[in-house]
DNA sequence: GTAAGACGTGAATTATAATTCACGAGAATG
DNA sequence: CATTCTCGTGAATTATAATTCACGTCTTAC
């Protein structure tokens, strides 16, 4: 059973390969099995890369480029903050499935702990992002879009983690889980996620406590 | 070196297994490590425990068991709800030096994929705060405290998933050079911190869009 | 068409770590 | 005090999986 060389062979490795990293972490994947289930011998991935490490984080590489680049594209835009945001949350919906394994290699390096490359990721990782949600929260106060008491990065945070977390609900076993206690049937609707966060991120954005008329008093 | 009979040896032993699995994982971590950690001899170990996983659940047991008690009494109180907020948040922070490794621990379940005891302790943990934060809403609206045009659930869900993102800032590698990405020095600062979520959860729950003034329109 | 070089193969080797067990040592029973 | 029973010890065993390498096939250059 002899192949000739290996092209694009390469890339389904890398696709096997994350396909366990994501499921069973750098320790629980197991690098004979990637090999015969990309339908490649050890040995070959062994002329590729130095060792299971390596290989990990090519894996690894690969899923966060995937991410960044999607990113990228959902960010780009000049519109209004919500009408961004609801861009976001529709994209985290309609990317879920079919990028559901880059989203959980990105969860696996964010639960590692004691590891000397975690940070470098999350500098690498957060910072596209930090600075783009930033910048534009902070244009957003200056051209009068929202409130303008509030610290910009720590808001740019919170948003991220809202998003983040919707993500992994979307992709993750346990994440999955824990959303359908929380929301039951509704978590299937996706309209109604998206209407309810936008509602919810919406309010924290755009009102100052001041100027308000509380509902409940009329 | 012969001990008498083992007494809280057991326990140093589970917190030993908990501070390696927290930090190495399931795979990743060594139980003959653990057992020298804890002064032991491997042996005995697999006396009080069939194997490896079943130690390892023990140690996440114990883990949840303690979040579930802090949360426990923390959440008890009949006080409005942005001041439960804001009790919450001040819990995350203090007791995220003395329990991180807990925390680091639910972190770790969160991120396992295909295992079937992911979803049983999800469906567990998650069960009691979910019950806990909706019923606290829905009581809130009933009792005019807060808007009323909201899905109570998806709120609730949204909150604990502020509130989570925050305890793994606070306790887990990559969370914490994340935020620091995004918060700079200000995640040093835990007043600011305090005071800029409560800000963003309180606009949250408290405005209904239309009867608001836009501070920009001044 | 053939010899050299390049590359993939997968069984064999080795490393690592889970699990066992023959051996005391102390406690309990008589 | 002897006997038995209980329990901990840690070196030895075994399981698992990472890594190597002797071999064969294909490619290419002449």
């Amino acid at each position: 059973m002899l192949k000739k060389l290996t092209e694009e062979k390469l890339s389904e490795l890398l696709e096997t390969g994350i396909a366990e990293f994501a499921e069973k972490g750098l320790d629980g994947a197991n690098v004979n099995t990637i090999a015969k289930k990309a339908g490649i011998s050890v040995g070959v991935l062994y002329k590729y890369y130095e060792n299971k490490e390596e290989f990990f984080h090519a894996c690894l590489r690969k899923s966060l480029d995937i991410l960044k680049s999607v990113l990228n594209e959902v960010t780009q835009s000049n519109d209004k903050l919500l009408v961004r945001a609801e861009r976001m949350i529709r994209a985290v919906q309609d990317y879920s499935k079919e990028y559901g394994v880059y989203i959980k290699m990105y969860n696996r390096i964010a639960s590692e702990n004691g590891r000397k490359y975690v940070s470098m990721y999350a500098a690498e990782i957060e910072s596209m992002t930090a600075r783009v949600y930033t910048e534009f929260i902070e244009r957003a106060i200056k051209d009068g879009d929202i409130r303008n008491d509030i610290n910009p990065r720590l808001f740019a945070f919170f948003f991220d983690n809202l998003l983040t977390m919707l993500q992994f609900s979307y992709c993750c076993d346990y994440y999955t889980e824990r959303a359908r206690v929380y929301c039951k049937e509704d978590f299937d609707n996706d309209e109604m996620i998206v209407s309810e966060l936008l509602k919810f991120i919406e309010s924290a954005f755009t009102f100052s406590r001041s100027e308000i008329v509380h509902r409940d008093q009329m």
